[in-house]
RNA sequence: GCUGUUGUAGCUCAGGGGUAGAGCACUUCCUUGGUAAGGAAGAGGUCAGGGGUUCAAAUCCCCUCAACAGCUCCA
């Protein structure tokens, strides 16, 4: 009626439109243009997403949604879990569901077939009933229940999952979405109906347990994605297809730079020839930034006494989980393989007695451990039972903790760049507030260890995310993650504030003030492990290395077995320059030569013939890009040194 | 660790109850070639390992191991 009450909705660009109380998101789109209106999947009404049919009743900020609002990728993908869940109630009679929520890339439902087996061969089914459902183009309903309506409901249904969902939830608060023949329990929101859903794909399939938890009965969880065009969905199948390309455990065998072996063992990485060369220009680049740093080298044994790390409190957390104590002829003598560095630097650092004038006392090693983690854990060199980590202990008095925690980001930033890791993620990990028994140390400490950290970060202008409950156990930390080629998260850097091992080993100090005092510990390291940022390095360069780091840089093609002679010149040549390469003296083509040079990746190609031999000339071709012409070896020589020294700056 | 899938030549893969296949790589020979694959010949496998069914098993069944995907874990 004209006398409706008004409401003023404000949108993204700033203006104030009035509407009729009860407006709906889909009524504002439509009252800016009908396209709009098409596209629009939900609303963010005051910052909460909601359905695009839910009508507002007051004065509200809203922000129309589609498919290029993440939020709007979201729901869609929400809705299209739901429409999995249809087509498997329909296709398998039974069926009970667990949560079914949307990910960064798409969708899953975990489901439980009451143990029929469900494979990926019945994808090609279940998709074509997704997509006869996507076309009846139902509506999703959206319908608040009370609590007692819902529990009888799902009772009657035979679902469990759902009961146990309802039990945590408060009365008033507990909607049901109903699409076509299929109701569920929901929060929502979701899109306006199925038939904006034109692209479906399942992808995976795979168990998971109920509620994330290892107690639980394992659910079957099926994975999908969807679009709204079909064109998408082929570009996105096809960036997977690109990704998989990047795959560090395909291109380690293919560049020949690491291998595993059955005999030797699951997750003993054995470096070849070309990943050692790789792996050690890295230590060396580390290396010499922390002499810079203020960093003094030590060296430990791999081994150490079970008491070390009963001290340390490591055999008490995680001796069950370890490999098992290697014996000596002498009854009741046992070692530990090392699983940390932290417990031998301490040692280091109680061979003598230390002043406040000596601190902050930073002692690094290339130290190699040995974790006995869960074999279906294990994957390329990323997560491995023995790797080394460019480790570091700072010893400091508490007033130097925070300036220390700066130098050590001012460092992980320097590698990263260096490195090109620009897509990378700051955690800070606490402690479960929940669960402080699965942590060592007072609160007191746990306090000031935290606190520290995030100003630290602060002071830095990180981008930080907080997670709780991902804290060492002796510890808070701040971590660098990145993503590999498939999308998956990894830790590489990592700073960790400790004031409990100090405790643990009495470590002490003299004060100015002539007493004892305990310095604080700072474990960092900012690859991480030599393998897991080896393989990230190979995943984010696709195997195409910085100049500086690739193993072989050069390689000299001679056009016949008659220019053998002047290739080996040269060669020597840039040797003498540490220049790293090699000759390909093989009886083919020239056309063979570069082909082969540029699947190994090998940066430049020098190619000599007649001409080059003549006029004490090189051809010079690059990876990629082709042929740069001819110049003398000394002013390839030149040139080759100032593109290393464009990309590797100093610390 | 759990659930599922996979395991055939150095690599990528086809085959499939009746003597083991291809391409690339490798070896030898021919070719001495100018910017992304020259030609020919040859060699190479206990079909992951163990057990079972069968006249016969690489193939079917069971166990073990490993890899892969996800979950759980991660000092």
């Amino acid at each position: 009626m004209s006398d409706q009450p008004i409401i003023k909705i404000s949108l993204p660009d700033g203006s104030v439109r009035e509407y009729p109380k009860g407006v709906t998101g889909h009524q504002i789109a439509f009252s800016i243009s009908e396209g709009l209106a098409r596209n629009v999947l939900a609303a963010k009404v005051n910052g909460e997403v909601w359905d695009s049919s839910r009508p507002i009743e007051a004065d509200a900020t809203v922000t129309l949604l589609t498919w290029n609002d993440p939020e709007g990728k979201a729901t869609f993908w929400h809705s299209s879990a739901h429409l999995l869940a249809e087509a498997l109630e329909a296709l398998y009679p039974g069926v009970k569901f667990g949560t079914g929520p949307s990910l960064e890339k798409g969708f899953y439902y975990d489901v439980d077939l009451g143990g029929q087996a469900l494979s990926m061969e019945d994808f090609a089914a279940i998709e074509a009933k997704m997509q006869e459902l996507a076309r009846g183009k139902n509506q999703y309903l959206r319908q608040p229940i009370s609590k007692a309506d819902a529990i009888s409901f799902f009772t009657e249904k035979g679902d469990e999952y759902k009961l146990e969902l309802i039990d945590g939830l408060e009365d008033g608060q507990i909607t049901f979405y109903t699409q076509g023949n299929f109701t569920d329990l929901c929060r929502g929101p979701h899109i306006p109906n199925t038939g904006i859903i034109k692209a479906i794909k399942l992808t995976n399939i795979a168990g998971a347990y109920w509620r994330n938890n290892q107690e639980n009965k394992m659910l079957t969880r099926i994975y999908g994605i969807t679009f709204p065009k079909q064109k998408e969905l082929e570009e996105h199948l096809h960036q997977v297809e690109e990704a998989k390309k990047r795959d560090h455990r395909k291109l380690g065998k293919e560049l020949e730079l690491f291998a595993f072996s059955e005999k030797v063992g699951q997750g003993l990485p054995l470096w070849l020839p070309k990943g050692a060369m790789l792996r050690e220009r890295l230590e060396s680049f580390l290396k010499k930034a922390q002499l810079k740093a203020g960093y003094l080298p030590v060296v430990t044994p791999h081994i150490g006494s079970k008491a070390l790390y009963v001290t340390s409190g490591h055999w008490e957390k995680y001796g069950k989980d370890s490999f098992q104590p290697i014996k000596t002829p002498d009854e009741d003598e046992e070692f530990m393989l090392k699983p940390m560095n932290c417990p031998h630097h301490c040692e280091i650092y109680k061979t003598k007695p230390r002043s406040y004038r000596d601190l902050p006392l930073r002692l690094a090693e290339f130290g190699t451990v040995y974790r006995y983690e869960q074999s279906g854990e294990l994957h390329g060199l990323t997560r491995v039972r023995g790797f080394t980590q460019d480790d570091a202990h700072i010893f400091c008095r508490t007033d130097q903790v925070k300036e220390e925690f700066l130098r050590v980001i001012d460092l992980v930033l320097y590698v990263f760049k260096t490195l090109g890791f620009n897509d990378y993620s700051a955690q800070i990990s606490l402690r479960d507030p929940e669960n402080k028994a699965k942590y060592i140390g007072t609160d007191e400490d746990w306090e000031k260890a935290e606190s520290a950290i995030i100003e630290a970060s602060a002071e830095r202008g990180l981008a930080t995310v907080t997670e709780l409950g991902e804290a060492a156990f002796y510890g808070p930390k701040l971590d660098f993650m990145v993503r590999d080629a498939l999308g998956r998260k990894w830790q590489l850097g990592t700073i960790q504030v400790d004031y409990q091992l100090p405790q643990r080993f009495n470590l002490e100090y003299i004060g100015s003030d002539n007493q004892k005092h305990q310095p604080v510990m700072i474990h960092r390291a900012p690859f991480g492990s030599m393998e897991r940022f080896i393989a990230i390095l190979i995943e984010n360069t696709a195997g195409q290395f910085p100049l500086w780091l690739s193993p072989d840089q050069i390689v000299i093609l001679p056009i016949s077995e008659k220019y053998a002679d002047y290739a080996e010149e040269v060669f020597f040549t840039l040797q003498d320059q540490d220049i790293r390469g090699f000759v390909d003296h093989r009886d083919e083509k020239i056309g063979r030569k570069i082909r082969d040079a540029e699947v190994t990746k090998v940066p430049f190609m020098l190619i000599v013939g007649e001409k080059e031999q003549s006029e004490q000339l090189v051809s010079i071709r690059r990876k990629g890009e082709g042929d740069l012409g001819s110049m003398k070896v000394e002013d390839f020589i030149v040139f080759f040194q100032k593109e290393i020294k464009n990309n590797l700056t100093s610390f």
